[in-house]
DNA sequence: CATGAATGAGCGTTCATTCAT
DNA sequence: AATGAATGAACGCTCATTCAT
């Protein structure tokens, strides 16, 4: 049996992901988990402290994610599709915490610090591939920073695409093509 | 002198862009406006209403920008490049209308539809560029449904780094060339 | 008819006195006066600026009524008298507020910070009464500010006798007996 | 090691006497105490009771105070000092307990009960004592009740000046002296 | 056209009390 | 004896909306 303050997290975050977090009322929340009001604030200080939490789990999980993704990685080859791939994989399995933040972040502080931290591990880590692959020469010379930025503002794009459009067809393929084709060495 | 629905509208545009549809309380709204709170109800069916008016102002400006666009572009080339670099421009004149339907469009109907559209013109007309472009020879061979859509993905991605990160460097500049070089035929 | 302000005022002072603030309840105000709850916070901010209300005018009330005491008394004799009886008239007229401040002045600060003011304003007041009393030879030598403490203690515990055991009998006149003889002038 | 259900009391003593007994929750009470909030409902049957309890106690104590002081008296002048100045000791001893009747009287009834007795008790013991003291001729002849009741109210304001401003010069001394001048025998 | 007082449903939160373990 | 999770009624407060003037 789940333990409840889980239980409250799981259906938080799907009706956040769902309604959004105003619409998403302390009321409702103990209805559809079952409980009462006020066990929500034995488990929790405040409904904020709800969106904290989850937030925070997401945050950890993409620290995990791109840690492994380092390690993993080295020496391999291909690294900017990967950077990629590897990202709308991410995305794929944490759907709800991902369309929270999305949704939220230019209104709700804890969310905006949330996709603060995101960007900017998203951005360093796609500047350092750039710069792996200049060194194996499996890509042009360009600016790292800005072209890491660039490819930050592609994938945002993307994810709000697929998150709010889901009926449109997958262009993952194509935009990675795209950026193959952007960054490749012309010989 | 500006008329009442009109100093509302403009008040509420900033204060929505700002704190958010939710935070925007008439009270506060009227207050701003120099106006009682009743007034507001002279003028709108509802708060919605005030929100939907904006909307909709914003989409007709958007409209008529296309259709600008289309008619000033003809024949000419590089029109790649002007998708994006007019879209920026459109943007950086109506950014209050903007922030709101950016910031609102995963959460309220209205701005969802708002949202729709604009991406719905958008997409449209960068494949016919992208169309045009091919048959000018200007660009490779791509399918140009599919590429648009990257390029939208692309342009919304840089609209909200733009917005919600304005301490940024711009890198639109970088992204046209990024763009140019994903689609340049190669000799 | 009573502006609306003034009608939560007069039912609120009356509850308060009555059952404490914390027992005064938003709801039971509301329906006592014959309004909504939410009609309340369009004249007060919370419920605590009810009873701040109430007990700045109730201070203004007794500095009023301090300063009128003064310029009346100037040169007659038999003060220390004065002093006690005229304050005996003016709990009998501000009962409910007066009420209020002593049963909360321990745990409410705005109730604290209005006792205070009214301690001091008595004790500076009777310490003046014993001086001129003194002066004009009607009472003993003592030390002023402590003989005008006891006084205030004495006035403090009748005050919460006569508010709190209603039913004893009236001891005011026996009390003004024994500070004229505790202070009178041996001859 | 000491019992639960004492620790229980002291702390809430304590808490109530600070906070007084609508701020003085369970949940913190528990805490302080050391002890699952739980185990209070097994030791007391409610709030209430533990407020209960500890004003018995108090009562129980003042009335063995009482009786000790009349055994001890028996024939000894000088009574009226006595009581005034072994009430001082008995408050001093006893603050908390009497800071949480004094501030609460008014609004919770078990501490009204509470204060009902310890007013009555005082004022018959000073009545009583004002008796003796006239048979014995070292007082002035008045009337006994009354004058009893003046003296209650006295220490009464006395004890409120130094329970809730201690900041105050101690006013004891003046207070004895102002009620042996009120009521010495003038020869 | 404009006002602003009034509404009332709904919000997030608190807390004394219960009860299965 | 003790726990601590759960309860649910009540709280102070907010706010879009209405309506008599």
């Amino acid at each position: 049996m789940m333990k409840t303050k889980d239980r409250i997290l799981d259906v938080a975050r799907k009706m956040i992901a769902e309604v959004g977090f105003h619409s998403t009322t302390t009321a409702l929340l103990a209805q559809k988990a079952g409980i009462s009001e006020g066990t929500i604030y034995r488990h929790f200080a405040s409904k904020d402290d709800i969106l904290v939490t989850i937030l925070d789990e997401l945050d950890e999980r993409y620290s995990e994610f791109i840690t492994q993704l380092k390690t993993e990685g080295d020496g391999h080859p291909g690294t900017i599709e990967r950077v990629l791939e590897a990202n709308f994989k991410f995305v794929a399995e944490h759907l709800e915490g991902i369309k929270i933040v999305l949704s939220s972040f230019a209104l709700l502080p804890p969310s905006r610090r949330s996709m603060n931290s995101v960007i900017d591990r998203m951005r360093t880590f796609a500047a350092e591939s750039i710069v792996r692959s200049m060194e194996l020469g499996v890509i042009r010379q360009v600016d790292p920073e800005r072209t890491a930025m660039v490819l930050v503002a592609l994938l945002l794009g993307l994810l709000e695409l697929r998150l709010y459009w889901p009926e449109n067809t997958d262009i993952n393929a194509e935009a990675v093509a795209f950026c193959r084709q952007a960054l490749v060495k012309i010989q």
